[in-house]
DNA sequence: ATCGTTCCTGGAAACGTTCTTAAGAACGTT
DNA sequence: AACGTTCTTAAGAACGTTTCCAGGAACGAT
């Protein structure tokens, strides 16, 4: 047995000296008699069969893959997305394939015209810039599309937000709750929309709290990496000193941690630092980060048990989830070693 | 133009009044008349036709995809290997699929058996733990296989593999040159590939250097990953005091670094730590971390363009591949900050 | 005018699967 | 003994492409 040699179906029947047919039902599992089905799988072990999946999928029209996008594969919150989505679709019965687009949206766009190509069943996105173009492609695609993140109200897709604000506001309370003032934001680019979210939960909460903040006291990196976050963080130094720093993801968290290393301020005795998303980069830090869980695995998870749903009846109404974010207080703020 | 319904060769070609074969020679560049191309384009702009991948790839046997198969997408070395090879593959028309196996070897075999079923036009694989079994799928597999990573002798596939032993044996020496005596060693399950040869490594670098070693300096974490470091490193020291630790990958020495402090050691007056795969994870701890540098990019760049060749021409002689290891000097072991 | 080339186009087969339809066998009922 | 029902199996169409082959048309050469 386990042979491997091209087979198929037709040589499968030869071998058994039955039909085809009587060969797709049983390796299908549907009825037969017990005599056929022996020679069936018998000569199918022999020949080592494999069912061409290409063809199959012609035939239903599926093709048992869901597919998964990320802008980035290094950012350690795509990974947690990763971890757990594999499990859910797993489950399934679909195999998962990650894609990693680039940041900007043509790549995504490029992207859906591939996959209606017929590659996948459906499709988890999280989009870091929303543009017209993409929202078309997104509206016109003939695939099931999750979106992870939030999406303009007018766009009638599943999607599984995260609550950025309420989360901001989580940390500029703890902040407050420490006696710290001036607090500032290094964000990541504001024309996405993690970015845009983002500034506005700080400047809302700032006020919410009876805060003053200043140009001074935001900045923005060219990207939501540790490089760019390293960068934007000596300028915010350079040009204000305060007293806590929320960083608009971990990557950006850690490189306040960093950079506020290199200028010689303590953390968390000079400046607290809290950054977001609560990725296994929190837990590595040193000082280890405190972070906002914006409940990236669960998100994960109910975007791909909305998708899986969604694919099985297409007609079900649109669900829009929103998880509610938590705070995990590490020694950057003062917490627990 | 770009309606997005299902369409065909044939609804193309109905309407443009061409036959569906002058539909396909147009739209894939073969020879045809000024006329006919123009009347075909129109027509499929009209109806926003795509090609259904599976029935091409049905006829031609061709997937135009890549599958890199990665044991664990936490850990930074393969974020650094997907990275490097997605833009590899895309300069030469394929597609790059990622595909999260677990860490043992019969989930490796249950891909291979997957993507014998024409899911992909070739394999990019890292085995973490070789059996005879995964040895005989892989022979016998019909699919086009790069293995990154060391390989039996007698497994004739390409390869491309690092040299652990000659990189820690770097490692080993620049911690001689600070007067460093007992240098432990934080390996991962040493039945892995990488395992085993860190260990063989350290063993003999020791001899080479004319230090001594003993089962109190080794210990070995049940994973590659930081948790399973965390407690091994404990293990550690609570039955000897190294000056030294060598950390099998960047996880398990940012782990050391961790776990260092948590015990109040000073990383690297009191122990110096160097980690191995230099990946960001090294960069971006605190103390950042020496590490050795394995040359994941390079390999993972010569193992696609490896894939890339064998797929074109299956012929082809057998390639086995080195690349020579590097040390990037950090803070960790008292390099610049 | 006939023939041989070259160029353009259409017909049709084939890739491997699933699924509908139908034919035949076995068996029980009237 | 004739008929209806149920069960098992086979035949064949269809999914959407690519490509081989052949039929003309256009054209120049003999």
């Amino acid at each position: 047995m386990a042979e491997t040699k091209k087979s198929n179906l037709q040589l499968v029947a030869a071998k058994a000296g039955v039909s085809v047919s009587s060969v797709s039902r049983v390796l299908n599992g549907g009825s037969a008699s017990e005599e056929l089905a022996r020679k069936v799988r018998e000569a199918a072990d022999e020949l080592g069969y494999v069912p061409h999946a290409s063809a199959r999928t012609m035939r239903t029209g599926r093709t048992d893959q869901i597919t998964l996008a990320v802008a980035d594969v290094g950012n350690p919150v795509y990974v947690q997305m990763m971890r757990t989505v594999t499990g859910i679709v797993a489950k399934a019965g679909y195999r998962l394939v990650v894609s990693s687009t680039g940041a900007d949206p043509q790549s995504q766009i490029d992207l859906l015209a591939s996959l209606n190509r017929g590659y996948a069943d459906g499709l988890l996105m999280s989009p870091l810039r929303i543009t017209e173009d993409l929202v078309e492609a997104m509206r016109s695609s003939r695939l099931p599309i999750v979106v992870i993140g939030t999406l303009p109200a007018d766009v009638a897709l599943d999607n599984v937000r995260a609550d950025s604000a309420t989360g901001i506001g989580l940390a500029v309370e703890h902040l407050v709750a420490q006696g710290r003032r001036r607090i500032a934001l290094v964000n990541g680019p504001v024309d996405t929309v993690p970015g845009s979210a983002r500034l506005a939960g700080y400047l809302s909460a700032i006020e919410r709290f009876g805060l003053t903040t200043s140009a001074e006291l935001q900045v923005t990196a060219s990207a939501f990496t540790y490089k760019a976050g390293r960068k934007a963080t000596a300028a915010l130094l350079g040009q204000s000193s305060p007293d806590a720093i929320i960083g608009a993801n971990d990557l950006l968290g850690v490189a306040a941690l960093k950079e506020l290393a290199a200028a010689g301020r303590r953390v968390p005795e000079d400046v607290a630092v809290v950054g977001m998303d609560d990725t296994d980069a929190a837990e590595l830090a040193t000082p280890s980060l405190t972070s906002v869980d914006l409940g990236s695995a669960k998100r994960a998870k109910a975007a791909a048990k909305l998708l899986i749903r969604r694919i099985a009846e297409p007609g079900a109404p649109v669900s829009r989830i929103v998880i509610p974010p938590a705070l995990s207080v590490r020694e950057s703020t003062g917490g627990p070693a």
